[in-house]
DNA sequence: GACAGACCTGTAATCGATTACAAGAATATT
DNA sequence: AATATTCTTGTAATCGATTACAGGTCTGTC
């Protein structure tokens, strides 16, 4: 267990002082050659590897970001991380993701309040992270003070946060699936997602926009209890089963819970989209995969992740930014939705 | 912008050295009950909030864990992730994921073999994370050295390292798939997944072992190409329909695999199980819910996890921890496996 | 009453890299 | 040739928390 090599280390094995050293790593153009090229020697015969805790508690930075998700399992984020990461290390940052509910998918996500207080504790600390992007709107971020550190949301939002937020048409999205079911002749449109998450309010309001404005209601028996996850979509098409009395098409507020509405429905034998039309929201990966093909509103995932980051950066930079930048969503349609049966 | 707190305002506020309030935060126990008090209340009222680059760099540890997953979308990964998680918060430690594969689902795997470079030099350095979990064989860590954090690999390894592993009985699972199949009356079996990675490599070694076991064996022509990707899967379900002298079962070497490939054969016409019976790997939650439901293999996932962090945390504590520890699989029957038609 | 031991608290050194500042060397300008 | 300017480099202060050490109090024992 020999001691780590420090900078002076080097410096002793260059010749030169701690402060060239130094300079020779992070600025490269201040150091003359032949001195450069000595430290670089030492610091491949000494082995050196830089203590991030002195150098972020010299520079008052970190040069990470964490990514807060709510369950990392939802393939949703993946694209967005993905967008995320290819800006930060254009950057020259890093990236790390936590997630902010543990237990993950067998935690139930009680009306969208989770108990973050820990998590937040951990990470809203400038000696952690230079900033946050937050994919959880269930999360109060405390904004404001000089040593919180720089903060975006993502995807979800909070209502009345100052917080800047990047986010998708969700509203306009679930108005598209409306419109579809509408035109290919559905009257009575269900919707599985119950809970008091920004996402599922938006692509409910959605719904409702676009049913009034073709004379239609969302009936509230049509409306199925849903927190995401593929459990409560398999549930909400249990119910659908049992009733007699109910809808031709179900609006689900993500592709989990279509997927799961559709595999309880057609394991009992009822098809879809045949007896039932259904649609997704995000268009993961697997949608495109499963049978039925899952119709669905296809968001810019990785475009979101990168304004996301650009707008963190900018943030960081002191730079202005919009307090909310908005994409579109499209509609994919698939196989999992055709006319009524009747 | 007004300037942190440090623990100097606070000892300032309590009316008592920087060294009491230090003891108040770290071991209360020490520090008598009207002085802790006071410390409390200063605490709160100044909004203190550790620094902890500085407490890192004194303590020379930081209470963080990486873990190092190839695909943060990969849903198998999570309730790994929150296994681990688990044990580590019990230990007061913070856990952060980063993704070993920038470009994540679109770049690639070249035969398990990334360019980790920049990825590895940001964590192998104890002044960033004090243990890492590897989730991906492809890295290659640097064992060894005192300034490398403690490190165990989980799910994959790679051959040949020192670092201590914690995996599932990947050959004997993928044996467990071809008994079935073959008691169910498939003598012709193929198999999804060729490609450099150490699971592959494995469960393809444990369909081969099974199948020399009853007196068969895997024809090279049934061994379809793969990346654990549902594309590649559904690459495997194009080959399997272009040919008419094909198997009657296919073994893949994950559920997403199997998905893609149930989602190519089924949107053909063709039909599974009857058609063709198929199995998956690892039980991923979506497994059940697909149409039809997925005949796979159980990993203990949250308890791999769990095994993995506890590992680790020996590791950390310096107490010796078995190089290698293997954990059973479980078949799940389910709805895509059923006796060849004929 | 004296002394050992436990307990509490403060002073100051320390972790390792960065950078303000100053000074010396090299080059350009008049 | 003298002076101004630019380049390099080193010295030493600094970031903020932790902790070894020493000194002081208090309690208990014989």
């Amino acid at each position: 267990m020999k001691k780590p090599v420090t900078i002076q280390d080097v410096a002793r094995a260059a010749g030169v002082s701690t402060a060239t050293v130094s300079r020779a790593l992070s600025s490269p153009d201040g150091v003359a050659e032949p001195k450069r090229r000595a430290v670089e020697a030492a610091l491949v015969r000494t082995g050196y590897q830089i203590n991030h805790a002195a150098r972020n508690l010299r520079r008052q930075r970190t040069g990470v970001v964490v990514a807060l998700v709510p369950k990392i399992s939802n393939p949703f984020f993946s694209r967005i991380l993905d967008g995320i990461d290819g800006v930060l290390r254009s950057e020259g940052m890093t990236l790390t993701v936590a997630e902010t509910r543990p237990g993950g998918a067998s935690a139930p996500t009680r009306g969208g309040e989770v108990n973050a207080a820990p998590l937040i504790a951990a990470f809203n600390n400038k000696s952690r992270a230079d900033g946050v992007i937050l994919l959880d709107g269930g999360l109060d971020w405390p904004s404001g003070g000089g040593d919180v550190p720089a903060a975006v949301y993502a995807c979800e939002w909070r209502r009345g946060s100052s917080v800047p937020m990047v986010r998708a048409e969700n509203a306009r999205g679930a108005a598209k699936a409306v419109d579809h079911l509408w035109d290919i002749g559905h009257r009575r449109i269900g919707f599985v997602g119950d809970s008091r998450n920004v996402l599922i309010e938006e692509r409910r309001r959605g719904v409702e926009i676009a049913l009034a404005r073709r004379g239609g209601r969302l009936d509230p028996k049509d409306l199925y209890q849903g927190d995401f996850s593929l459990d409560s979509g398999a549930r909400a098409g249990a119910r659908w089963l049992q009733s007699t009395d109910r809808p031709t098409a179900i609006v689900c507020a993500n592709d989990e819970m279509a997927i799961g509405l559709i595999g309880a429905v057609a394991r009992s034998g009822a098809q879809v989209p045949k007896d039932l039309s259904v649609t997704g929201f995000d268009d993961i990966d697997i949608a495109r995969h499963v049978t039925p093909a899952l119709t669905t509103l296809h968001q810019p995932r990785t475009a979101l992740g990168r304004l996301a980051a650009r707008t963190l950066v900018d943030l960081l930079a002191g730079r202005e930014v919009d307090a909310d930048q908005v994409l579109d969503v499209d509609l994919v349609q698939r196989d999992s939705t055709a006319p009524p049966r009747d």
